[in-house]
DNA sequence: AATATTTCCGAAAGCGTTTTCGGTTGACTC
DNA sequence: GAGTCAACCGAAAACGCTTTCGGAAATATT
């Protein structure tokens, strides 16, 4: 089952059979042939530590996760993962899985990875507004690709969905149903999507001639208490929304909930569109409309272009590419009403939000 | 930054420096602690492939993900794999990730591994009733742990919940409420914790003298649809139950759909318990009780004793671990209604239940 | 017909470790 | 003071493959 065994059956060299396999122009097409039948019937398979010895690439892509802040970002990360390693092993490739603990101790694996090169490309995802990543990956020379863009990734290849353009029609569609106190729970904008994403919600206002009204801007934590917690404040205002652009579906989730603690109707009272897609979304009462992004093949692409900077040298730059969401309308999305905000306004008291917790049997 | 260079500048040779890097006990204490000195100094790291080739040893376990089947098994996916990676990375190993396609692709997997020996363990889950994989991987010889028995884990490495145990306390749980037509959701009994779980609630109601009524054991799809569906057959029935202990949280969420279809509130005519202990169940109307499983640390655990196996060549039936669910009552397990079920009963009918589909925008 | 080109293959030097096997020392035994 | 043992280290052979280089045979060029 070595190299040289298949070499004696054949009475050829091992750097023969070597190169046969490896489909070097300088052996007969015949030999090829023969040299490919013998290996598979012999159930051959090549040492992969000795190969990757041998020459110099790991042929392996690892895939930086995010530290995990606790979400559930983690449909999409199963989706994301399936992706990737169908399409690694159908060249034949490793996925490999980084989960670092810290900055420091992210920044320091690839210093190790340029070192040792056994690691011949990386998926990054979870990208900042100022990401230092990009710089650091740049200078070591290690290919990548991130999912999401960044202040610095200019000179970088990624795949991103257009933030600002799915915001700016989720507003515009609040727009046309009527709606014009139209508010955007957003994140910090550590996090780049946040920023374009707030981006985008201003531009459509702007666009449709609505001069944006600061108090309507939120920002909250990307979790269900996060989301609850920015909808309260919204709901305190003298003149609260019609609709809310929510950040995320999760955050759309925990707004839906604060909603219903003041005895309003998500889609009602007020609007309320997600992002992301969530299958579970649509199970929720009402079903939470959302935008979804097309990350099914993202997994695929992704290392596709890894892999093709690490093969062919591509430059970075020639691989950006920006996709577009569109909008799923489940059920909390409406007109507005035209019993609100109501003259009772007086009964909308801030309340104390928190999940039931568990209670042990 | 090669073995050598470090051999050169102490005036060793590279074996002594290997062996004190690898702590030999046939190394001076002083020159070990001299060589890792300079070793430090010089950013030294080892090359992985060289190192495999020479030992023979891949220092790798792969965690074989489960074939989507779609669920969003996948909160669970992230925090898994999250403590796989830290075990994995504490040690200095890798963690890769295989994804099948099929089960004959699985199957030649590892046959290739038993080769190669290009990975040292695995780790697999989502283990069937009668599961091939066990018998396969033992005659391979190669080691392995599962997350979740079998009926062929016998001689096998697992950790695993005790199903029987949750579902058999969940039961036990509605009847102290007062609850006595208890009716359970499961799974298609190629899923070894189907199996588990259906026997655990039917155990519980013997020991609490009540005659299992056939019609109250459905089986359904794990999923939210066939959760759905699963719940409408139950309230087709003409003694409909008044508690409904569910295989999982995904299946309870599309139970819960169901009976709002019908104008039911969950935890009110029909009280309802999920399992999995995901988090979004917390932000249902109302919030989803259920069964959470410690699973923080699950990573980790099959990660030590995978390692363990290929390290220390422990056997594996030392190591078999089973943890217990601890019930959350969040709000949809209530004392039976006095009006449940009514004696309008003709108007329940069954209904055509599908979420909203999305609208392009 | 002699030379120049291809076409195809073998030899051999790596790739950077690990690991076995002896071989020197110096200390210890009697 | 010869022999025995430890303690410590170096030489060298793996590990299984890739890749460069050169050479022989076959073909094309003039």
């Amino acid at each position: 089952m070595k190299l040289n065994m298949i070499a004696q059956r054949l009475n050829l060299s091992e750097s023969t059979v070597s190169r046969a396999l490896n489909d070097y122009q300088d052996i007969a097409t015949e030999t090829k042939a023969l040299v490919r039948k013998t290996a598979a019937e012999l159930g051959y398979v090549p040492n992969m530590h000795a190969r990757r010895l041998a020459s110099g690439n790991a042929d392996t892509i690892a895939y930086v996760m995010p530290r995990t802040d606790g979400q559930l970002n983690a449909s999409f990360l199963g989706e994301l993962m399936t992706g990737m390693a169908e399409a690694l092993t159908a060249r034949g490739w490793d996925l490999s899985v980084l989960v670092p603990r810290s900055l420091e101790e992210e920044l320091e694996t690839y210093r190790n990875i340029s070192r040792t090169r056994h690691v011949s490309g990386l998926i990054i995802s979870r990208t900042l507004t100022k990401d230092v990543r990009f710089q650091l990956l740049k200078d070591l020379n290690i290919p990548f690709v991130a999912h999401g863009r960044s202040l610095d990734s200019e000179h970088a290849a990624w795949i991103d969905v257009d933030n600002a353009a799915a915001f700016a029609d989720m507003t515009a569609h609040f727009f046309a149903l009527g709606h014009r106190r139209i508010a955007h729970i957003g994140g910090p904008d550590t996090y780049n999507f946040a920023v374009q994403r707030a981006r985008g919600w201003l531009a459509a206002l702007e666009d449709n001639g609505i001069s944006p009204a600061s108090d309507l801007h939120e920002v909250a934590d990307l979790s269900f208490n996060g989301g609850a917690a920015a909808m309260e404040r919204l709901l305190a205002l003298d003149d609260p929304p019609t609709a809310v652009c929510c950040i995320s579906d999760v955050v759309a989730i925990g707004a839906m909930r604060a909603l219903r603690a003041h005895g309003l109707v998500p889609g009602q009272e007020v609007s309320v569109i997600g992002y992301d897609g969530l299958d579970i979304g649509a199970w929720l009462e009402p079903p939470l409309s959302t935008m979804k992004q097309p990350l099914q093949s993202a997994g695929q692409q992704l290392v596709d272009i890894v892999t093709s900077m690490v093969e062919k040298g591509d430059a970075p730059a020639d691989h950006q590419k920006l996709y577009r969401a569109t909008l799923v309308r489940r059920g909390t999305d409406n007109p507005p009403s035209a019993d609100w905000p109501a003259r009772s306004r007086s009964k909308i008291r801030p309340i104390i939000n928190k999940p039931t917790g568990g209670i042990g049997l």
